[in-house]
DNA sequence: CGTGTAAGGAATTCTGACACG
DNA sequence: CGTGTAAGGAATTCTGACACG
C-alpha cells in the first residue's frame, strides 16, 4: 500500500486562498461548508485554516452535490452514513481476523 | 504508475511559513537556498512563494548535506550531475524504443 | 439556506540591506 | 558563505454582522 503517498494527501498544509483558487469556490463558501461540518481543516497556532488535498477532493464532491440541488444538511447525512458503513465493515473484518488468530494465529511462547 | 498520487507530491501549494514549520528551517534559509538555485518554488500572482511536498523533501536532503559541511554550490553541482544522468538515461531508452519500433512497431496503414 | 460584502485587526510574506565573518 | 534581523509595505486571513431571500 502506498502509505507514503497517502500521507501527502492527508497532510493539512494548504491555506484557504489556495484552496479557493484550486476549487473555484469563494473563501466564504469554504468556511461555510466547515460551519456545516462538511470539511474539517486544521488550525495553525495563530488560527489560520490548513487544508489537505483530501479536503479539496471532498470540496469537489460537495460542489457536484450542490449543483444537483442537494442541501448541506443532506450532504452531511450522506457523509455520516458512508462513514458508519465503513466503520461496520472494519469491525466485521477485525472480528474475522480475531477468530482466525484464535484458531491459527501465532501464539505467545509459554 | 501512481500518477494521481504523484500529482499531489509535485503540486506547489504550500506557503513558506508551513514549509519552515515542517522542515525546521528559517524562512531566511529557505529563500537563500532558492537564491542558490537548490529549490524552485512557484509564485502566486501577488508574488507569494508556493512549495510542493517534493520541494520539502529536497530541503530535507539539503539539510543533511549542509550538516556534512557541503556548500550550496557543491550541492547544486551534485543536483545538476544527477539530472544530467537522468536525461542521458531517458535519451538512451527512447533511442532503444525508437529502434524497436522501426523493426517491430505498429506501422501506419498504407 | 447559502453567499456576498464592508470592517477592523492580526498575522504572513516580500524585498533590499546591514551585520558578522 | 550562510544566516539573523529590523524596516516598511502589500497581501492574507480571521471573526461577527448585515443583507437578500
Amino acid at each position: 500500500m502506498a502509505l507514503k503517498e497517502e500521507s501527502y494527501k492527508d497532510k493539512k498544509v494548504i491555506t484557504i486562498g489556495t484552496v479557493s483558487e484550486i476549487t473555484g469556490l469563494s473563501e466564504r463558501q469554504i468556511r461555510y461548508y466547515e460551519e456545516r461540518k462538511l470539511i474539517f481543516p486544521e488550525r495553525t497556532q495563530k488560527g489560520t485554516r490548513k487544508y489537505s488535498f483530501n479536503d479539496i477532493e471532498q470540496l469537489m464532491e460537495i460542489v457536484e452535490k450542490m449543483e444537483e440541488g442537494v442541501q448541506t444538511y443532506e450532504i452531511r447525512k450522506e457523509m455520516l452514513r458512508k462513514e458508519k458503513q465503513l466503520n461496520e465493515k472494519t469491525v466485521r473484518e477485525q472480528m474475522i481476523r480475531g477468530q482466525l488468530n484464535a484458531q491459527f494465529g501465532i501464539q505467545k511462547p509459554r
